[in-house]
Order: C-alpha cells, then structure tokens, then sequence
DNA sequence: CAATGATCATCG
DNA sequence: CGATGATCATTG
C-alpha cells in the first residue's frame, strides 16, 4: 500500500501519473480483482483510487487528506468529458441544525479542495479497459463559492423550517437534495412541519453534473 | 443506523 | 435521454 503523501504537490503528481492507465492495471497494482461490473460494486473505482493515493480508509465525515485539507473525488466522464453522474459531496445533517453556518458546514468543508480524478465511465467502455483521465485540484471560485452557500442556505433553512418532506432534487441550482441510503426502509430522524421529529429517509447533498461540467470545461477549455 | 465510496433504474 | 429517486457494498 502507497504511504500517504506528505504535501499536496505529492498528492497531485502522484494522481497524475495515474493518467493513461487503465482500471485493470491499477486494480492489479492494488491486488484486486477487477469486478466484471460496477452493478454490485458502485464504490470500486473510487476506492481503487485512494489506495493508489494513499487515502484514509474508513467512513469518517471529513476530508480524504485531513492533513492536507483536501478532499478526492472520481468524476465517471463521457468520451466527450462530459460528467455522466452527479456528485455526491455528503450526508444531509436535518436535525440539530439550528444556527448552522456555511463556513462551518460539511458541505463547505469537503468542497473548498478537491482533487477531481475523471474517469471514462461510458458503459460501451469495458470497466477494466476505462482509462484515469488527468486529475487536477479545484478550490470553488468566489462565484461558484457564492453559488454553493445561496443553495446550502436555501435547502438548509427548509429542513430547519420543517419542509424536508418538500425538497426535492430540484431545489439548488448547484447543489442539490437526494435520498441517500442502501434502500427505501432506511430512517432517519427530522424536523417535521410542527416542529415535531419525524422518520425521514437519509438525504446527502450532490453536485449537478452541469455543475462538475463548468469545472473540467474551465480545467481543460470547452 | 450512519458514514464512506458512488451508480442504477425508471420516468417524464 | 437527462434527471430524479432508489439502491449496492462495506465499515464501525
């Protein structure tokens, strides 16, 4: 296993020399096998990356590079560069939010560095043969950090005014609500229209893929 | 269950 | 055919 690099300049030379090589290859280098689809398998790629790139294994609710301040990311992209998923940045907090700001939000946390690593994700593209395409580093502009906190503090203020049951992944024109859980049965609990607590499913903040698109369009010109 | 890593499957 | 809502694997 790599050592964890000790600068972000070593984070990032390291992710670029990853560029070119396929999933196999690195899936070999790692001593894993390559599944034969990522159906059952939906984090392999990105867990294949940050043990390439020495990463912090686990599921804390921080940055893959705590040290470095900066957070990793696989953006699966057509053959065109364009993003074919949305982002998914973090869980949603929908309780205990009273009085919670931006700058000190999750959201704005694992956001304000990110190492974008895209990857050929179209499904013509065998899964052992999809190539790392060129990782750059990304800290939000004051535009797109101005973007980010008006939706942030729009979706937040519904879920502290109890409005969690009517957001819905058309709210924020960056960022946006999803459900977030392994399946349908999943609860959690929020603030309900009272102001009672409720069950509602998980939700987890994403990134709209219009949004990852303007990133590698300014990253590698439209 | 909740957090990490995301993509799948269906609908408009 | 893009986007929304649902789901899969794994770890603690």
């Amino acid at each position: 296993m790599p050592v964890r690099p000790a600068s972000v300049d070593e984070l990032v030379t390291r992710a670029q020399k990853l560029s070119g090589r396929t999933l196999e290859e690195l899936a070999t280098a790692a001593g894993v096998p390559t599944p034969t689809s990522l159906n059952r398998s939906k984090g392999w790629v990105g867990q294949l990356l940050e043990w390439h790139l020495g990463a912090s294994a686990g599921s804390k609710p921080e940055q893959d590079f705590p040290e470095l301040g900066v957070e990793l990311k696989t953006l699966p992209i057509t053959a065109a560069g364009k993003p074919l998923e949305s982002t998914f940045v973090c869980i949603a907090p929908l309780t205990g939010i009273a009085g919670m700001q931006w700058a000190a939000s999750n959201v704005c946390n694992k956001l304000s560095c990110v190492l974008w690593v895209p990857v050929e994700a179209s499904p013509t593209i065998p899964l052992a043969k999809r190539r790392i395409a060129t990782p750059f580093l990304w800290s939000p502009s004051n535009e797109q950090a101005k973007l980010l906190r008006q939706d942030w503090e729009e979706l937040m203020e519904m879920i502290a005014l109890g409005e969690i049951e009517s957001v819905t992944a058309h709210h924020g024109e960056v960022l946006q609500l999803r459900p977030k859980a392994a399946n349908g049965s999943a609860l959690t609990p929020a603030i309900g229209r009272n102001g009672q607590i409720i069950q509602t499913r998980p939700r987890g903040f994403y990134l709209r893929s219009h949004f990852t698109h303007s990133l590698l369009k300014a990253f590698f010109g439209i």
